[in-house]
DNA sequence: GCTGATCTTGACCATACGGTCAGGATAATC
DNA sequence: GATTATCCTGACCGTATGGTCAAGATCAGC
């Protein structure tokens, strides 16, 4: 039995433990998803006893919440490269780099993002109608200004926006099906690059962005 | 207290019931997922004592099932537009039009289909790796004989085939953000028709077949 | 209207789950 | 090394859930 390695100082080891929990939680929800999930299970991938979770998050739904958030700061933070742009082709092509790339290193957190939206968005509803709309709106005019501009065809942004996220989103959400369809092999460095290679040409030469 | 309408023979009784259990059982676990549904809540739904829904369907994961397969054979069906088609324009214009109309239609089932697969496709992983497999075998033959005749660009139809999958169904799983992006009303008719136009377009378009 | 098969259901059971708690361990501060 | 605040955890509890069952209702066929 090893012992368990705590070399953090008193200060640092209530966020160790929450990020510990939190890894488990996440990995846990993206499999059986909030209902079919179970405090048990996610203490055992922590290796914790159940009642150290309940020490740090007081409920299932408040440990749930903290993993959403989590994602959905990730999430937001794609959207940088998206600003510092100069036009479609740079600033849609790093965005859906960004993506895949957030799909391919952090599944977990796009599936336990949309069980959760699935569901009708229980927990960040809020959060959905706020910093979402804003973000949503901010995107949308800047699609827009290219558009004006004659960098791209006149295509309606929302839609542009809700295509980027569906395909990126795919390789992570159903990831799974994806790699029974690949002979059960998880897709290869190559058919990642692939994947990038595909998604940006269909999309940017499919808005007249390539031209 | 109305009356439950019993219009039926004796041979068509067993049918309707599972027929109105499915139903209910598809809504509550499309809003719930498996592990989040409960037994009592689909009997509420239909209308029927829980205990009933056990003379039909011995447990929950055979109702499950029965919800997932029912789900399937609609996906697949949507395939015989594909294959009846001349060239990429007429095929898979008509396919993204038949996805999206199932996205409007039956997004329950969809979201049911998408929490199964991110789940790891528990129960029907055996149809993913053999009659989807076929499918998209067939499908992918179809897609790399219209780029052998110069009728589309050369993309791997795999990428394709997942992004046009990813797309129509975001209408169906992520119909909750799309909504409440769109001020919290469902898509109008005229949104609808702009979703498939703009999909269409970008894709059509994207894959080199509208030239 | 009797019979047998199918269907219906309220009451019940065992289990598993989220959550609680009291008491003990640990470690920083003085 | 005494004090104190934080952290840890085994044992426990009330509840809700999936599933069972036996007794009754319904109905086609005769």
């Amino acid at each position: 039995m090893p012992q368990p390695v705590r070399s953090s100082s008193k200060k640092d080891r209530r966020q160790e433990s929450e990020t510990l929990i939190l890894a488990a939680a996440e990995k846990v929800f993206s499999e059986a998803g909030f209902g079919g999930a179970t405090m048990q299970l996610i203490a055992d991938v922590a290796g914790l006893p159940k009642a150290n979770l309940h020490y740090y998050f007081p409920t299932k739904e408040a440990l749930y919440r903290q993993v959403v958030q989590n994602i959905f700061q990730i999430w937001l933070q794609a959207a940088d490269i998206f600003d510092a742009a100069d036009g479609p082709a740079e600033g849609l092509g790093a965005y859906i780099d960004a993506k895949m790339e957030i799909s391919r290193r952090h599944p977990e957190g796009s599936k336990v993002w949309a069980t959760e939206v699935m569901h009708g968005a229980p927990v960040i509803q809020d959060y959905l109608e706020t910093t979402l709309l804003d973000w949503t709106d901010g995107r949308a005019k800047v699609i827009e200004r290219w558009i004006e501009e004659g960098r791209m065809d006149p295509i309606d942004p929302r839609h542009l926006l809700y295509m980027l996220w569906a395909t990126t989103q795919h390789y992570a959400d159903f990831g799974h099906q994806i790699e029974t369809l690949n002979g059960g092999k998880s897709l290869s460095n190559a058919q990642w690059e692939a994947a990038k290679t595909s998604v940006k040409q269909i999309i940017l030469r499919g808005i007249g962005a390539l031209d």
